[in-house]
RNA sequence: GGGCAGGUUCCAGAGUGGCCAAAUGGGACGGGCUGUAAACCCGUUGCGGAAACGCUUCGGAGGUUCGAAUCCUUCCCUGCCCA
């Protein structure tokens, strides 16, 4: 790829801000640099929205930069008040230390972490061996108190309350940005655009101490045509984690995004060039699925692997009607994709009652749940609509395939097997 | 530490002894229309039950009462003002 990886992710619209365009442009242009991201261990995955990162870190180091991936370990026992309304439920260090971890790993799959070019540390390892006293005369009396007030990341909280605990964050991430820029050379610090104040104290800290030049960039917060953040759903999280999200999810996730949304997630998300990516984003009404199953193809064969990601592909195609996969006989590749129970043969032989089934099996909550939808007209067994909490579920629902499909509503579907 | 105001169902926010599983709005979910989109329209929105009805919920624990989200005691938490 010839040209300024700079201009490449800024077409491709991962900034938001930047600390000195023309320089980072340039340096980004260059020789190799070292930028850094960080990620707070607030969970044992990170989500769909934590891709943008992600996917701005391999572009970079495709190019040819040094990257350094920062688990949180130690700020995220302190916690971000940034644009937060209220506090997070402190955690204990062990499951802070146990998600980094879990975390870490994660990040392997996507840069590769070879102690090289590209490399994943822990800010708990310098944070926590911290003094206090030492640290609040060496780094502290570089903070004015006045500034962070007055910083808008804490205007909220300012409002609603915010501990002195809290209050530490943005001195922790500043420290760790002095940290990597004498041990590495990091010149680079990138993070949501929520990070902006927090790295611009990085970049300050830095200049008063080493007397030395770094940068930040920040990335778009996202959110959906809707106003949804980016990576949530009503149901939680779009975690990275096949184990929590399956891929079928994962996939059907952005098969499902808004018309609006299409071109930028296919710029952010996939590494498909641009032209191509006009070409998509220009399809019109129906058309525009072909777009969308692009790029829930590309998505997914990032975090998954193309074979996931044609699994799920093909699940797709066969739990919604009119794909050419549907009766296709070699298609049940792609039913094993979907979410599958195995139910003993004797209960499909009485016959199962539809309410209990569908809790169950969790594609409703409860039972209570699980007739409303019934009356609403909104369970189905193979695409039939259950009509009556007394429709029995039995062998005879069985079909060539061998299991059967249950929906509730139009999009959510299970696959049951006898064993 | 003192004074004041608060902690209600996913969220916001009503409710101040029975008519409260709890108004209203948002969100979410289902249906209709569509393109597995948006917008719009209709419906639903604690659990169990076919229903009658039962059960669990209004920060925690006790208490008063035939009956408590509502009254009392105490504890925890939050905000504001004072120190």
């Amino acid at each position: 790829m010839s040209g300024n990886v700079y201009d490449e992710i800024k077409e491709r619209g991962f900034v938001a801000q930047v600390s000195d365009e023309e320089a980072v442009r340039k340096a980004l242009g260059g020789e190799q640099i070292t930028f850094y991201v960080g990620f707070d261990s607030t969970a044992t995955s990170l989500h769909a929205g934590s891709l943008v990162p992600i996917m701005a870190m391999s572009h970079l180091r495709r190019a040819g930069h040094r990257v350094i991936a920062v688990v949180g370990s130690g700020t995220t026992m302190v916690g971000d008040p940034s644009g937060k309304t209220e506090m997070r439920p402190m955690l204990e260090e062990a499951t802070i230390r146990a998600q980094g971890q879990a975390i870490h790993l994660q990040l392997a799959r996507y840069l590769h972490f070879d102690g090289q070019n590209a490399i994943a540390v822990d800010n708990a390892d310098w944070l926590l061996p911290l003094h206090y006293v030492p640290f609040l005369r060496d780094i502290g009396r570089h903070f004015s108190v006045n500034r962070m007030l007055a910083a808008e990341a804490y205007k909220l909280r300012l409002e609603r309350g915010l501990s002195f605990i809290e209050f530490n964050y943005q001195i922790l991430q500043a420290y760790d940005y002095l940290t990597l820029f004498r041990k590495y050379g990091c010149s680079l610090q990138m993070g949501g655009d929520d990070q902006w104040g927090n790295i611009l104290a990085g970049v300050d800290l830095i200049r008063r101490v080493e007397g030395g030049t770094a940068q930040a960039l920040t990335f778009p917060l996202l959110t959906t045509a809707t106003g949804a953040k980016m990576g949530k759903t009503a149901q939680g999280a779009v975690w990275l984690d096949g184990a929590l999200f399956s891929p079928y999810d994962f996939y059907q996730y952005w098969v499902n995004c808004d018309d609006r949304d299409v071109g930028r997630f296919l710029r952010l998300f996939t590494l498909l060039p641009l032209d191509e990516i006009r070409r998509l984003e220009a399809l019109e009404n129906s058309g525009l699925n072909e777009a969308k199953r692009i790029l829930a193809f590309e998505a997914t064969k990032i975090t998954h692997g193309e074979l996931e990601a044609e699994k799920a592909r093909q699940a797709a195609a066969a739990a919604f009607g009119g794909g050419p996969d549907r009766d296709a006989g070699g298609g049940a590749g792609g039913l094993d994709a979907l979410p599958t129970t195995a139910v003993p043969r004797s209960r499909l032989e009485a016959g199962i009652a539809p309410a209990g089934l569908f809790a169950e099996i969790g594609l409703t909550p409860s039972r209570k749940e699980a007739k409303r939808m019934i009356e609403q007209g909104g369970l189905y067994v193979n695409d039939e609509r259950i009509d009556s909490v007394d429709r029995l579920i039995t062998l005879a629902d069985l079909r060539p395939d061998g299991g059967l499909l249950l929906k509730a509503g139009k999009k959510k579907v299970h696959r049951l097997v006898p064993a």
